[in-house]
RNA sequence: GGGUCCGUGGCUCAGCCUGGUUAGAGCGUUCGCCUGAUAAGCGAAAGGUCCGGGGUUCAAACCCCCGCGGACCCA
C-alpha cells in the first residue's frame, strides 16, 4: 500500500529499520568487486556537525553509493580528527583554567585522559548524526587520530622527512598565542578587526637629528635593533618648527603630512634616496629602560618591502616580525627577545619586566611621552591576527621550532598537482597552485599536550639526535598509548654513553590529518590495503585548500614523492541566505537536524546537492521546501500508477503497443539516463538533481501522466492500456535506480513498496545495478515535436484565457500557423490537451487586413487629402511595395498594417507560430459543454461522500434534459451512474450554478 | 595589497567552457484553470540596463581588459 500523502519520517524510521534488521549495509558493502579507494577526509570531533559537514558527507555519501551500484567495493572508512588546541581548549574551559601552569599542577596524565574522553565523547555523537542522514560508512571501525596504529603513520613520514633532510630545527619567528603559550601555524589563525594604539616616534641619530618611525605594537619598542628604510624612496632632511623650538628630523618626503601631528610648520633642507641613509646609528629610545640594550648597536637598515606608507621609516624588531627577522639575517643583527611564552616582559627588559604586553604598551608611550620622543599617539582599526581558538591576538615571536622544509619540495608539489584530477579545474590550476607557490617552511610543533608527540629525542649531553619512525621502538608493548605524559618518560641510550630526552613538543594537528592516506589504513604497520593508494577520490570544502589538501600533499610528497590523490572535488561553503557565514555571533546557524524535521532526509539530501558543487550554498528555507514539494510530486506520481497498476493486477513484460507519448517519455528517460551518467563521471552531482526533477515534474507529471490518464481509465483490458502501465513501470523503475544514491529513503521504500509489488528484485535497490542508458530508445526527432505540440497546447490555453473560454468548454477547432512540417502525429495529442475538436495545421490562415497610413509620416506631404487617403488604403486587401495616389508615390513604409483577427477567433503566439482558436459554440458543443460541468459537480460530491472509485451511484438533476441531449451515456459512464433521472434531486443534495443556470443535482448510493 | 570564485526579474538559481532564434526555471505576486494523483495539481500575466565601463566580432549574458560589490584563501 502507498499512504496518501508523503512522509518523510515515516518511511524513514520503515526503512532504516528494515536496513538495520536485513544488514543491508553489510551485504552492499562486499557486493562489488572493481577496487576504489576513497579516503575520508577527518571531521573535527567538535560535538555536533553542522550544516557544512552534512553536506560534505552527503556528497561523499552519494558518491559511494553510486560507485557500488556500479559495481566497486569503495572503502569507506569514516575518519575522525581528534586531536589538538580546539580540544585543549574546550577541556580548559570545563576545567575552568586559565593557562598551561593550571594544566601542569592539575596534572598532564589527567587533562590529557580528560581531552581524550572529550574527543571519543564527541565522536559518538557525530556519529549518530551523520547515520540519522543516512550515510553509509563503516561506523563501527572508523580510522581515529588518536590511536597508537595511526599516530605511528604520522612518526613514519616524519623519519621520512628526517632520512631526506627535510626536518629541521631553527629559529624562527613564528605566530604565538600567548594564551595557549604555543606557536601556531598560519592556518591557526585567524584575522579580525581590533583597535591598537598608532604611534609616531622620533629615534635619535648619533648626529643629532630624528628619524620618525610608526608602529602599532609599542610593546616591540624595547626589542627594536634597527630602522628600515627603502633605499629607492626619497627621504627628506626637514627643519621642523614646534613651539619656536626647531630640530631636524628625516622621513618619507610623499609624507611629510605627518609632521602636521605635532610641529607648526617646517622647511626641506635636503632630499635624498633612501640608500643615503644606510649605516648611519642612533640612540635606543628606551636605553634607559631597557638597560641590555646597551649591548647592542643600532643603525639604520635598508630594505624594498618599506612602503611610502606612515612615514616610510620602519621600527625593526628582531625578535617580532618575519619581515625584521629576515632582514637581520641578512645584517647579522642581533635577536633580542625579552617576551616570554606567556606575553610578559622578563628581567631582560628592565624597567619593563613582568609586565604583560598590553600593560607595557601603555608604559612605554607614557615613557616616550616624558622623553619628548612621541611625536603623536592614536588609535587605529585595523585586520590583525588572532588565535583561532581562544581568540586572543598572537604575537609574533621568534622561538626555536621544528620544521619541515616545503621550501624545497615545492617544485615536486606543483609537478604532481598538474597529474591531479581537480573539480573544479581552477581549484587546482589556479587557487591550489597559487597556495602552495606561496608556501613557507611548514612549523609542526606546538608546545602543547594533547596531540601526536613529536618523536624526536636528543641526547642531553652531546645534543645528537634520534628521530624515531616506528612504534616498534617504544619499549612497550602492552597498553600502546603514545600519549604525553607517558611517552615523555622514554629515554634512550646515546652512543656518547649519555641519555637522550623527547622533544616536549607535539605535532601541529594538520600534520595529524595530513598523513591520512596511508593512516587510515594504518600503513606502514600494516600493509595489506596499501596497494589502493594513492586515493582515487576525495572532496572537502575549499577550505581545505591551505588545510587537508595541502598537508596531505606535502606530508604525501616527503614519504613517496607523490600525490595522495588522483581526484579531488572541491566543494563550497554553507552560508545563509544573505550570502554571510554562519556564525553563533551572528546567531544565523541553521542546524541539519531542524532541516531534516522540517522537510526530511532525502530533501535534505537533494537540496544541498542542487546546487553546484564547488559554489558556495546560500541556505534558503523557501528553496528547501521547495524541494519537498517537488518529491511530494513524485509520491503522487507513484502512487497513481500504483492505483490503476494493482487494481489491474500489473505484471511486466507483456507484448505493448507503444504509443507516441509512450515512445516520447521512454526516449526522455534514457535521456535523463545518460546525463545522469555523463554528469556523474564528472561528478556533476547537482546536474543530476536537476535532470531528475525536470524529468519527473516537467516531463512525467506535467505532460505525460495527463496525456495517458484516459487510457488507464479503461475498463477493459486493453493492449493501450497495458503500454501505459509498461511504460509507466519502466519509467519508474529506471528513475528510482538513477536517484538512489541521492534520495537513498525514498528510492528503497518505492523499491520494496511498488516495484517489488510488481517484479520480483534484489534484496535492496541498493543491489540493484545503476541503470545504463538505452540510446535507441533515444528520439530527437519526437522530442522536437512534442515540445512544439506542448508549446501549441500552452498557445492555445493562452488564447483560451484572453477569450475566456474556460478548458472544460470544448472548441469546435484549433488553427496552427506555423511552417513546421510533420505536426500531424501530434494533432491528436494536441487536441485533447487543449479540448478541441480538430486541430488543422496551415501556412498561413488568411486574414484580413487593416491598412492605416502613417498620419504623423503622410500628413507633412498630403496635407489636407490625408483623410482621403486613408479611406483609400483601408479598402486595400494586400499591401503593395508603392501606392500610387493622386500623382504622390507612398512607399508602404509610410503604412501602419494590422492584422484582423477573423470574427469568432482568438489567437496567441508560440514559438514557430501562431495558435487559432474557433470561440463559437455551437449547439452541440454546448451540450456537451454541459454535459461535463455536470460530470464535474457529480464527482465533486462523490468525493464529499467519501464514495470509492468503484461505487456506483443513482444521479437525479434538476435541469432541463434537452441541455444534454446526446450526452446522458457520456454522463452516467463518467460518473458510475447506473440511473440518471431528470426529476426532484434526491439523496445528497447539492445546488450549483452553470454559468447562468441554477442546477440542482442528487445523488445516493446505487444499491 | 595579492590569488581564486561569484554577480542574470522581488528572492534562489540555470545558461557562459564551445558567441548566433524572442535570456530560461522555481519561489513570490496578480488573474485564472483543472479535478478519482486531490489536504494535491496546472496555466497565463506582470516583472530583466544579464553589476558598471571599454574592447574583440557581422553578432557578446557568454571571449578579452579595467573598475565596483560579495565569498573564500593569503599578505
Amino acid at each position: 500500500m502507498i499512504p496518501p500523502s508523503y512522509s518523510p519520517q515515516r518511511i524513514e524510521s520503515e526503512v532504516f529499520k528494515f536496513w538495520k534488521e536485513n544488514a543491508i549495509y553489510e551485504k552492499v558493502k562486499t557486493k562489488g568487486g572493481r577496487k576504489f579507494y576513497f579516503v575520508d577526509g577527518p571531521p573535527y570531533t567538535t560535538g555536533r556537525i553542522h550544516l557544512g559537514t552534512a553536506w560534505n558527507k552527503v556528497i561523499k555519501d552519494t558518491v559511494l553509493r553510486y560507485l557500488r551500484m556500479n559495481n566497486f567495493a569503495p572503502t569507506d572508512t569514516p575518519g575522525w580528527d581528534m586531536h589538538g588546541l580546539p580540544i585543549e581548549v574546550k577541556v580548559e574551559q570545563e576545567l575552568g583554567f586559565r593557562n598551561k601552569r593550571d594544566i601542569e599542577s592539575f596534572g598532564v596524565e589527567k587533562f590529557v585522559k580528560k581531552c581524550m574522553e572529550y574527543a571519543l565523547r564527541n565522536k559518538d555523537m557525530m556519529t549518530e548524526q551523520f547515520k540519522s542522514l543516512a550515510i553509509w560508512m563503516d561506523w563501527e571501525r572508523p580510522y581515529m587520530t588518536i590511536k597508537a596504529e595511526y599516530m605511528n603513520s604520522a612518526w613514519f613520514a616524519i623519519k621520512k622527512a628526517y632520512e631526506k633532510g627535510l626536518l629541521e630545527r631553527k629559529m624562527r619567528v613564528v605566530n604565538w598565542c600567548p594564551r595557549c603559550e604555543t606557536a601556531l601555524a598560519e592556518a591557526e589563525v585567524e584575522y579580525a578587526e581590533r583597535e591598537d594604539p598608532s604611534i609616531y616616534v622620533k629615534f635619535r641619530l648619533k648626529n643629532g637629528d630624528y628619524v620618525i618611525i610608526w608602529t602599532t605594537t609599542p610593546w616591540t619598542i624595547p626589542a627594536n635593533i634597527a630602522i628600515a628604510v627603502n633605499p629607492k624612496l626619497k627621504y627628506a632632511r626637514v627643519r621642523a618648527y614646534r613651539n619656536g623650538i626647531a630640530e631636524t628630523v628625516i622621513l618619507a618626503e610623499s609624507l611629510l603630512n605627518v609632521l602636521a601631528k605635532c610641529y607648526e610648520r617646517w622647511e626641506v633642507l635636503e632630499t635624498f634616496p633612501g640608500e643615503k641613509l644606510e649605516g648611519l646609528e642612533y640612540e635606543h629610545p628606551l636605553a634607559e629602560e631597557v638597560p641590555e640594550q646597551e649591548n647592542f648597536k643600532h643603525f639604520i637598515v635598508l630594505a624594498d618591502f618599506v612602503s611610502a606608507e606612515n612615514t616610510g621609516c620602519v621600527h625593526i624588531a628582531t625578535a617580532h616580525g618575519i619581515e625584521d627577522f629576515e632582514l637581520g639575517l641578512k645584517y647579522g643583527l642581533e635577536v633580542f627577545n625579552p617576551v616570554d611564552d606567556r606575553g610578559i616582559f622578563t628581567e631582560i627588559a628592565g624597567k619593563y619586566a613582568n609586565l604583560s604586553i598590553q600593560e607595557a604598551n601603555e608604559v612605554i608611550i607614557e615613557d616616550l611621552l616624558k622623553k619628548d620622543l612621541l611625536i603623536a599617539e592614536e588609535k587605529i582599526f585595523h585586520r590583525y591576527g588572532h588565535c583561532w581558538r581562544c581568540k586572543t591576538p598572537i604575537i609574533f615571536r621568534t622561538t626555536e621550532q621544528w620544521f619541515i622544509r616545503i621550501t624545497d619540495l615545492k617544485e615536486k608539489m606543483l609537478e604532481e598537482i598538474e597529474k591531479v584530477c581537480w573539480i573544479p579545474e581552477w581549484a587546482g590550476s589556479a587557487r591550489f597552485k597559487d597556495w602552495i607557490s606561496n608556501a613557507k617552511d611548514w612549523c609542526i610543533s606546538r608546545q602543547r599536550y594533547w596531540g601526536i608527540p613529536l618523536p624526536i629525542w636528543i641526547c642531553e649531553k652531546c645534543g645528537k639526535m634520534k628521530v624515531v619512525g616506528s612504534i616498534n621502538e617504544v619499549p612497550w608493548k602492552e597498553d600502546l598509548d603514545l600519549h604525553r605524559p607517558r611517552i615523555d618518560s622514554v629515554k634512550f641510550k646515546c652512543d656518547c654513553g649519555g641519555e637522550m630526552s623527547r622533544v616536549k613538543d607535539v605535532f601541529d594537528v594538520w600534520f595529524d590529518s595530513g598523513v591520512a592516506s596511508w593512516g587510515s589504513i594504518g600503513y606502514p604497520l600494516k600493509t595489506d590495503k596499501f596497494d589502493l593508494w594513492p586515493a582515487d577520490f576525495i572532496t572537502e570544502g575549499h577550505d581545505q585548500t591551505r588545510g587537508w589538501f595541502y598537508s596531505q600533499l606535502g606530508a604525501s610528497i616527503i614519504c613517496f614523492d607523490k600525490a595522495p590523490y588522483k581526484t579531488v572535488l572541491m566543494h563550497g561553503f554553507t552560508l545563509d541566505e544573505q550570502g554571510r557565514k554562519m556564525s553563533k555571533s551572528l546567531g544565523n546557524v541553521i542546524e541539519p537536524e531542524e532541516v531534516i524535521e522540517q522537510i526530511g532526509v532525502d530533501c535534505f539530501r537533494l537540496y544541498v546537492l542542487s546546487s553546484a558543487v564547488w559554489e558556495d550554498l546560500k541556505f534558503s528555507w523557501e528553496e528547501a521546501r521547495n524541494v519537498l514539494r517537488n518529491i511530494n510530486i513524485l509520491w503522487n506520481t507513484i502512487r497513481f500508477a500504483y492505483t490503476y497498476m494493482s487494481l489491474d493486477k500489473f505484471r511486466p513484460g507483456r507484448e505493448v503497443e507503444l504509443s507516441l507519448e509512450d515512445r516520447w517519455i521512454l526516449s526522455k528517460l534514457e535521456r535523463f539516463n545518460e546525463d545522469a551518467v555523463s554528469a556523474m563521471e564528472k561528478y556533476h552531482l547537482h546536474r543530476v538533481v536537476k535532470a531528475f526533477f525536470e524529468f519527473i515534474i516537467e516531463d512525467f507529471s506535467r505532460w505525460y501522466i495527463p496525456l495517458i490518464r484516459a487510457r488507464v481509465w479503461e475498463e477493459a483490458e486493453s493492449k493501450r492500456k497495458i503500454s501505459a502501465y509498461e511504460t509507466m513501470f519502466r519509467v519508474i523503475d529506471k528513475t528510482l535506480r538513477i536517484i538512489a544514491p541521492f534520495a537513498p529513503i525514498i528510492a528503497e521504500w518505492f523499491y520494496q513498496n511498488f516495484i517489488k509489488s510488481f517484479r520480483d528484485g534484489k534484496e535492496s535497490i541498493f543491489m540493484e545495478e545503476y541503470p545504463k542508458p538505452e540510446r535507441s530508445l533515444i528520439d530527437a526527432e519526437l522530442e522536437e515535436k512534442m515540445k512544439i505540440a506542448k508549446a501549441i497546447v500552452e498557445a492555445g490555453n493562452s488564447a483560451r484565457s484572453k477569450a475566456k473560454i474556460k478548458l472544460r468548454w470544448p472548441l469546435r477547432e484549433m488553427i496552427v500557423e506555423t511552417n513546421i512540417k510533420g505536426l500531424e502525429s501530434v494533432a491528436e495529442i494536441i487536441a485533447k490537451q487543449s479540448n478541441v475538436k480538430e486541430v488543422k495545421f496551415i501556412d498561413r490562415f488568411p486574414k484580413e487586413l487593416i491598412i492605416k497610413p502613417d498620419f504623423k509620416k503622410i500628413g507633412p506631404i498630403l496635407k489636407g487629402r490625408a483623410k482621403e487617403f486613408a479611406e483609400y488604403v483601408s479598402k486595400m486587401k494586400e499591401l503593395p511595395e508603392e501606392i500610387e495616389f493622386d500623382g504622390f508615390r507612398i512607399p508602404k513604409e509610410y503604412l501602419i498594417v494590422e492584422e484582423k483577427i477573423p470574427e469568432g477567433y482568438e489567437f496567441a503566439e508560440f514559438s514557430n507560430g501562431k495558435v487559432y482558436i474557433n470561440t463559437k459554440l455551437d449547439e452541440n458543443l454546448l451540450r456537451e459543454a454541459y454535459a461535463r460541468e455536470v460530470v464535474r459537480r457529480i464527482q465533486q460530491m462523490r468525493k464529499e461522500m467519501n464514495l470509492n472509485v468503484e461505487e456506483f451511484i443513482v444521479s437525479t438533476v434538476e435541469i432541463d434534459p434537452k441541455l444534454l441531449e446526446g450526452w446522458i451515456d457520456y454522463i452516467k459512464n463518467e460518473t458510475r451512474s447506473k440511473e440518471l433521472k431528470f426529476e426532484r434531486a434526491e439523496g445528497y443534495v447539492k445546488e450549483w450554478e452553470i454559468e447562468d443556470l441554477r442546477v440542482k443535482i442528487g445523488i445516493k448510493r446505487w444499491s
